[in-house]
DNA sequence: ACATAGC
DNA sequence: GCTATGTCAGGTGCT
DNA sequence: AGCACC
């Protein structure tokens, strides 16, 4: 298979690179095209300039690295793009056909049309082949956001452009309605990053774009607020129980804690109000429960919490990459992102069929073969004094009530880190915490979407997974 | 943000 | 009446 | 029962 076509256009005689499409097809069609291309393969570069295949882009800081094959440029496919960069290559391409009606020599550059006429743009091509990756670059934005619509129908899956911001960059308190409800957004001046002077204004404009990508991981969880009201070096506060504190529209769940004798009440998230609500709380990150209140026993996600301690992150990937080998050796799907802060997570899909006791068994199961494979630095020891300074494997998060920070929620950390969900080709050396923030998370968002999604599916067959444990490790 | 204690 | 201060977690593994 | 930990 290939990872992504590099196509081009003419201008004159000379084929001019457009960008790189990583994303559009499907692995049937890839399989067909890949069959055309067989005979097309050339060895030199047909653009007037060679593209640089291997350079990052914002949205992937360290994308994996990738060889190019060179086709003749015979082949002419159709593309959505949002606008052109000022580089001169397609923002966030998508893949949307062959068209075996054009001939490449016929292929120009198309000129900005109305709204109502082509997203689209017609190529010429060669590709990268590469194993599974799904590498799709392109740089800085445009100055102005040239208009390009969807040519009805025939776009399945355009790429998505970012969504429009909240909130104005004067007012320093607004009144907006979502969600049907009216949202008062106040101290909107304040800083809540000192060192890089971002505002909870900024905060609550990521919010509002990246919410309906985060919100099938908080809707309807309850969640437990850590609240910044004077930012990240201020004071911090928990709050779980909002009990008579919250607006009637918001969600709550009942609940009583052991030793206090009264009636208490979650938070529920449910909507983009909701989250919004939360954020502007001073809830700088977002922490819900794996499970909903339909099934408050039963988590939809079962956690594999790695926590570096004093080792260097370089050993926190090392550790993720022992624990995929692991998990795909027992034929389990898993799923990773960074925490935002200083660790990584791993998410395996349950499905709501296993209760939270179940999912921390088979936790603990995973982690300590992890353990046992890497015993120089990591530990399983729930005391950090037996940990010495160790990675921490941490399967105890999958308990009722214990909380994470939600995919691409922000972290009250320097530089708005946000917990940034990976391709597993995206963890290896030189991955960085810190490439990762409010200001580029919605971009890296419209380009691939979220990458996190599966975590919500079908769910893994826990007792065949544990079979597959006995007979692969002999425990 | 809000309740209560203290001046 | 005004300002200062306090409060806004909690279950669990373990000793 | 109390503490440490997340
Ligand atoms: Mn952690
Ligand atoms: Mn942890």
């Amino acid at each position: 298979a290939f990872s992504a076509l590099l196509v081009g256009v003419y201008r004159g005689k000379k084929l001019h690179y457009t960008g790189k499409i990583g994303t559009g097809f499907s692995d049937k069609l890839q399989k067909e095209m890949m069959k055309q291309f067989a005979a097309l393969v050339r060895s030199t570069n047909p653009f007037d300039e060679e593209p640089d295949v291997n350079k990052p882009s914002r949205f992937r800081p360290n994308p994996p690295h990738a060889e190019v094959t060179w086709l003749k440029p015979a082949l002419v496919c159709e593309v959505s793009y949002t606008e052109m960069t000022t580089d001169g290559v397609m923002r966030h391409p998508s893949f949307e056909g062959m068209r075996i009606d054009k001939k490449a020599s016929q292929v120009k550059e198309e000129k900005a049309m109305a709204v109502t006429k082509a997203a689209v743009k017609k190529t010429a091509k060669k590709s990268p082949p590469k194993k599974k990756a799904k590498g799709t670059p392109r740089k800085a934005a445009g100055p102005t956001s040239t208009k390009t619509g969807r040519a009805g129908s025939l776009l399945k899956k355009a790429a998505k452009a970012e969504r429009k911001t909240l909130l104005n960059p004067a007012d320093a308190s607004q009144e907006r309605t979502v969600n049907g409800e009216k949202l008062k957004f106040s101290n909107l001046d304040k800083i809540y990053w000192p060192k890089e002077k971002y505002t909870k204004r900024d905060m609550l404009n990521y919010y509002y774009k990246v919410a309906p990508y985060m919100l099938p991981y908080l809707k309807d969880r309850p969640q437990s607020l850590n609240r910044y009201p004077n930012g990240i070096n201020g004071p911090s506060f928990y709050q779980k129980d909002v009990k008579g504190k919250v607006p009637e529209w918001i969600r709550t769940f009942p609940y009583r804690s052991e030793d206090e004798a009264r009636d208490k009440e979650f938070l529920v998230a449910s909507n983009e109000a909701s989250l919004l609500y939360m954020a502007s709380l001073g809830a700088i990150e977002i922490n819900p429960w794996s499970s909903t209140i339909r099934k408050p026993d039963q988590p939809d996600w079962c956690i594999i919490d790695l926590d570096p301690d004093t080792n260097t992150f370089e050993k926190v990937i090392e550790t993720a990459r022992v624990t995929k080998e692991v998990l795909d050796a027992i034929k389990v799907d898993c799923y990773v992102k960074t925490s935002g802060s200083t660790g990584i997570h791993i998410y395996i899909p349950l499905g709501a069929k296993y209760t939270y006791e179940q999912s921390k068994e088979f936790a603990r199961a995973i982690v300590t073969i992890v353990q046992s494979q890497l015993p120089g630095f990591t530990s399983i020891e729930r005391a950090t004094k037996l940990r010495k300074g160790k990675i921490y494997l941490d399967f105890l998060q999958n308990r009722p009530q214990a909380t994470l920070a939600a995919p691409y929620s922000v972290r009250p950390k320097p530089g708005a880190t946000v917990s940034a969900p990976l391709d597993w080709d995206e963890v290896k050396k030189g991955l960085k915490l810190k490439d990762f923030t409010i200001f580029n998370m919605p971009d890296r968002l419209a380009g691939i979407g979220d990458i996190f999604k599966p975590v919500l599916g079908k769910g893994i067959n826990m007792k065949t997974a544990i079979k597959n444990i006995e007979s692969v490790f002999e425990v």
